[in-house]
DNA sequence: GAAAGTACTTTCCAAAAGGAAACTACCCTG
DNA sequence: CAGGGTAGTTTCCTTTTGGAAAGTACTTTC
């Protein structure tokens, strides 16, 4: 009686599937070098603008942040609502679908800084 | 008195600053479309093989997974053990660290579930 | 000695991501 | 009407990421 092999499979179970399916979209709405740090900023700062963001964001520039801010529109996790000021202006802010992503983003910090510690020492 | 605006910061605090720096970290560190396949199939089934795991994990193909496992193990993730059997295996398995990572990947699913379920209705 | 299995690496290429700089367009102030 | 602020878009380019296919090397089985 020789060991069953070949075409095996661990994690196919329907619970794994589910699973690993959940993470992938997750990942992949909050994919890129931006989305963390522009939800962070307005989940903080609530009410900011193109340009408050620009100058909060460091690095960013305004091709990307105004990709990423539609991307984060469309997924319902911040709004964008123009005021019709003097000047026109567009007030960007989290949603409160956007603010349940508080504890992932608690949770990937925490991981964060445990980890530099753990390196450091 | 105009409101005084130029090189504001609203999340430039020390706290804030800290975080942000955590995130890029541990999503560096996860960073790519596998690293979360491989963690979560190492977490079911641990000590799996190269090519158990490229059975496991539907259409990665051998360099992306041995890149993938080097980078993990590089971080302490993961270990990687040549067991001296007939024809010589190697064995992959999630490190103790490694295990830390399971709140993060289960809120990651949680939202992810949850997001699908508040879409789809 | 050919076939098949383990564990990778290498090459070659296509697509996606990201950035700098310039440009549009409109408004207000001096 | 020049200068500066708002809110972006467009172009062009480089880097990064990822995948298919083939190759390496060594071993056991038929």
């Amino acid at each position: 009686m020789k060991a069953m092999k070949k075409k095996a499979v661990v994690n196919n179970t329907p619970v794994c599937q589910v699973r690993m399916q959940a993470i992938s979209d997750t990942m992949s709405i909050l994919s890129g070098k931006w989305k963390f740090h522009i939800l962070g900023t307005l989940i903080e700062g609530d009410q900011l603008g193109f340009m408050d963001l620009l100058r909060e964001i460091e690095g960013i520039g305004s091709k990307m942040l105004s990709k990423e801010l539609q991307d984060l529109e469309s997924n319902h996790l911040i709004s964008r609502t123009v005021k019709d000021t003097k000047p026109i202006t567009v007030k960007y802010a989290i949603t409160k679908h956007g603010k349940t992503l508080t504890p992932v983003i608690d949770e990937l910090a925490k991981w964060g800084i445990a980890y530099r510690q753990s390196v450091h020492g």
